[in-house]
DNA sequence: GCACAATATATGTATATACATATATTTGCA
DNA sequence: TGCAAATATATGTATATACATATATTGTGC
């Protein structure tokens, strides 16, 4: 379906415009299919992204700020969502020996154990729309629109 | 900034795949910057969304089923949106008469001042980036993109 | 060495979302 | 007509976000 017959909207004063109101209508999209995704593993994205970057650390632990600064949304509270990793039993902090400010964030056996589980079939679905030159092409002008 | 440099991340499984993540991110970029945009008018992008669904109905109702039909983010609760709306006298609400199951939802007054306030100087920094006949390739992909 | 600024994290509040469920009303059909 | 299914909306719960603020710790300039 384009845009105009899922939001039922016809007027866009640009086609600039009508490409913002489509990055995030496809954005909320993407985000639906990935919430119903991860409900089997009962975490959620953003959870996820938290595992999948502690197993990029390897062995090392992240801070706080690390993992904010390497998630998808920016502003986000790592603590809180840590937290819940933790008492999930899939991560596990430490303060910091170095620095008594921070917290040592570690992803536990069983988070590596869910992460394998999943593997690499998110967004199986997703990806027979458009050719490999149309991504190419969607990412240069995402990353151009971002200035 | 590539996608890269901003998330740090450097191996994605192919170019749909780091597209996917492209749309997420810059969704989540421009999000942030609607909701600073917003913020100075004390409502919610979310809020500023059915405002306008309202004023396009020209003086006619619209329910609740019409709001969540025409958002963008489809599985809302456009009955709280709408009471926090009516709480700050922007929208007002009564029972539909053909329908008691329905309501009937206007703008008020009130609404469609702080509506022209805001004019149309929403994305106005945003527009800038990309080019005419890139904003209508990223059209094209995106809603082939959602098959 | 010490006072004060900078930094890292935690937490309170308001907002929004998904999902499940509850309630009221209308529709459809036997 | 009467009763069950469908529909429209509301609400409770869990999750996540932005922002402001609080607290602890480290760094810095004197």
């Amino acid at each position: 379906m384009t845009l105009e017959e899922e939001i039922k909207q016809t007027k866009f004063k640009s086609q600039t415009q009508k490409a913002i109101i489509n990055i995030l209508f496809t954005a909320g999209w993407i985000g639906n299919d990935h919430h119903r995704f991860f409900k089997k593993y009962e975490i959620s994205s953003q959870q996820f992204n938290i595992l999948r970057i502690l197993r990029g650390q390897n062995e090392n632990p992240a801070s706080m700020g690390l993992l904010q600064g390497r998630m998808l949304d920016r502003m986000s509270n790592a603590s809180r969502l840590v937290e819940k990793l933790k008492q999930k039993g899939l991560v596990d902090r430490r303060e910091c020996k170095i620095d008594r400010r921070q917290v040592d964030v570690f992803i536990t056996r069983k988070g590596l154990d869910l992460l394998d589980e999943i593997g690499s079939r998110l967004d199986d679905n997703l990806v027979e729309n458009i050719t490999n030159e149309e991504a190419i092409t969607l990412n240069r002008i995402l990353d151009k629109f971002r200035g």
